[in-house]
RNA sequence: GUGGGUGUAGCUCAGUUGGUGGAGCGUCUGACUGUGGCUCAGAAUGUCGCGGGUUCGAGUCCCGUCUCCCACCCCA
């Protein structure tokens, strides 16, 4: 038990478990290349108007989860709470502000004020792509939403279940906000209190909410899409035929609008079962976002999937992370001259490539081999007087015991390993 | 922010109606002076989450507090 524990919700991965985190890491790095995407990476924090202005200010996240504080000027700073605002405030210096389009993604620690539970962390992690600068489409739209299941199959998670939805645009909502608001003001009274609240401050929210009581009334609304524009209802047919296209399959759900208010058209989550309440994994979609300073709001499309849950799905589907390095050659060391022979040998191998291990207190034989087995290094080189004076010894190949004779010499080791590495 | 569960050795956990804290695994040492894994023998290790209270005496009972876990909420 520690003495001082960190903070709540925030912890250590030690080395056994980053071998986990590089594999999902360098998955990104490579399914994202071949589509064209770079990596951007972007602060921890922020000026906090580009969150509040970024992701809306009536949106739960800047409500109440941000981690906001004052830097010594008196400043507002904010610990990102997600990954798209700081990556369009780094491309409003960019000719992305005049139609051009930006591939990047990023990765890293997004940092939110909530009660920890089961795949929900205060400090966590999330990669995510954003295609920038571009005017909407829907073929950019499908690329996207390819591109995340691409990056899924990659990291070997299966059954995952994509929903889709479109959000229209702004001119699009108010038929269908006003449409919302008269189909649930009549059951208010039935309704839960955050319900009766977010009818004047957001009614789409209404539509996310779980609360049994609230149920029967979201499930007789009306699809908001059928007052949408015919351009808009046409764009987001046109997703939804890209993705057929392609293979992947989806579910239009009319209700899923996603918690950020930036997003316009296209909007998708992909939620895995077997990850408790916390089901969703990924989740993105088209936006506009209105940055301070800029006239005008930037357009992109893009997608965030929370690595910790990736994990933990990654983890409940069987999926083997690849196992912590191990030291190739262990110098057992007998006697102080050996000790600072091994010393420099072990230099001049690891310069070389190889990964060797040693102990420099040199206790006990059987404490070394000990060691060794226990690292699992695979061979082990045993160096004592004679050893020094013959310039000899015997590498020992730990799995099956056999022992060849090696000259000791970065040459003669080296040799040794490749020649036994072809024999088995 | 609300509710439920939880907290004892590095890890997994026992701990009987309150009476000087245990096991397994792991670690360390050793079993014909320089060869690991198996076996055997020994050893080390805990402010029993933290703070109060009741009591002659608290890991055990009471109160508070914090962590972690789970759910609500929200999302990744």
């Amino acid at each position: 038990m520690p003495k001082i524990a960190p903070p709540p919700g925030v912890s250590d991965i030690f080395p056994d478990e980053a071998t986990a985190w590089l594999q999902l890491e360098s998955a990104a790095r490579k399914v994202f290349g071949l589509y064209g995407f770079g990596e951007l990476r972007t602060p921890i924090f922020e000026f906090t108007e580009v969150f509040q202005r970024g992701l809306g200010g009536e949106t739960e996240v800047v409500q109440k989860e941000m981690y906001t504080f004052e830097d010594r000027g008196g400043r507002s700073l904010t610990l990102r709470p997600e990954g798209t605002a700081g990556v369009m405030r780094a491309l409003s210096a960019t000719d992305a502000a005049n139609g051009v389009e930006h591939r990047v993604f990023y990765m890293g620690p997004m940092f939110r004020g909530e009660r920890p539970a089961a795949g929900r962390k205060r400090q966590f992690h999330q990669v995510g792509v954003e295609n920038v600068g571009r005017a909407a489409s829907p073929g950019l739209d499908a690329e996207a939403i390819a591109m995340l299941c691409h990056f899924l199959e990659e990291i070997g998670i299966t059954g995952f279940n994509l929903l889709i939805n479109t959000r229209g645009v702004a001119s699009d909502r108010p038929a269908a906000e006003q449409a919302l608001a008269e189909h649930f003001r009549p059951h208010l009274a039935e309704m839960c209190d955050d319900c009766r609240a977010r009818i004047d401050r957001n009614v789409w929210r209404i539509l996310d909410c779980k609360q049994a009581c609230c149920r029967p009334f979201i499930e007789s609304a009306p699809d908001p899409a059928q007052f949408f524009s015919a351009e808009s209802r046409d764009y987001f047919r046109k997703v939804c035929d890209l993705l057929t296209e392609q293979g992947i399959p989806f579910t239009v759900d009319p209700r899923l609008v996603r918690g950020l208010d930036y997003y316009v058209h296209t909007v998708f989550e992909l939620t895995h079962s077997g990850l408790g309440a916390q089901n969703a994994i990924a989740g993105g979609g088209r936006y506009e976002l209105q940055l301070p300073g800029l006239r005008n709001p930037i357009p992109g499309v893009g997608f965030a999937a929370g690595m910790e849950r990736l994990l933990i799905v990654r983890d409940a589907l069987g999926v083997t992370p690849p196992p912590a390095p191990v030291p190739k050659v262990y110098l057992a060391s007998l006697g102080d001259a050996a000790l600072a022979f091994n010393t420099s040998f072990a230099a001049k191998l690891r310069h070389a490539g190889i990964s060797a291990a040693i102990d420099y207190d040199a206790k006990s034989m059987k404490s070394q081999m000990r060691a060794a087995d226990r690292m699992k290094a695979e061979y082990v080189i045993v160096v004592g007087d004679s050893e020094l004076e013959a310039q000899s010894a015997k590498l020992k190949h730990m799995a099956d015991g056999r022992e060849i004779e090696v000259k000791l010499s970065l040459d003669g080791v080296l040799a040794a390993l490749a020649a036994d590495a072809e024999t088995k």
